[in-house]
DNA sequence: AGTCGCCACGAAG
DNA sequence: CTTCGTGGCGACT
């Protein structure tokens, strides 16, 4: 597997959103430095870190859950919310009931 | 090396 | 809702 630095970037910044907590495309994109939220998803979407790298912590901008496992719509995301249901993040009609939750990056 | 089309987004109309 | 902007990457030439 080919991993590009800006992979890694990606993967790093997504490595500090902490458990209960969530974060968004562009959140992440403005930490790594990265002007398009799209490139993010797309890092994300080919994660080969699996486990490693909590992807699911990361929704869109509207506070939808985005995607999960290379889907937008499906059992993929209900497998996502359901996932965050388990650490505290719960979602209403595919949108974050609380926005508190949401993570914001301290410094560089 | 240059070009084209595709994306798990986001902001604006 | 639709349209446009944006950055990165695989596939083709």
């Amino acid at each position: 597997m080919t991993v590009t630095p800006f992979q890694r970037r990606v993967y790093e910044a997504v490595s500090r959103i902490p458990k209960g907590k969530v974060a968004t495309y562009g959140g992440v994109a403005a930490f790594i430095k990265c002007g398009s939220p799209r490139a993010v998803g797309q890092a994300l979407r080919i994660n080969p870190y699996a486990p490693k790298v909590p992807c699911h912590r990361v929704i869109a901008a509207s506070l939808k859950l985005g995607g999960f496992q290379g889907e937008t719509r499906g059992g993929a995301i209900a497998r996502k919310e359901r996932l965050l249901a388990g650490e505290g993040v719960r979602f209403e009609s595919g949108r974050l009931s609380d926005p508190r939750r949401l993570f914001s990056y301290q410094g560089g």
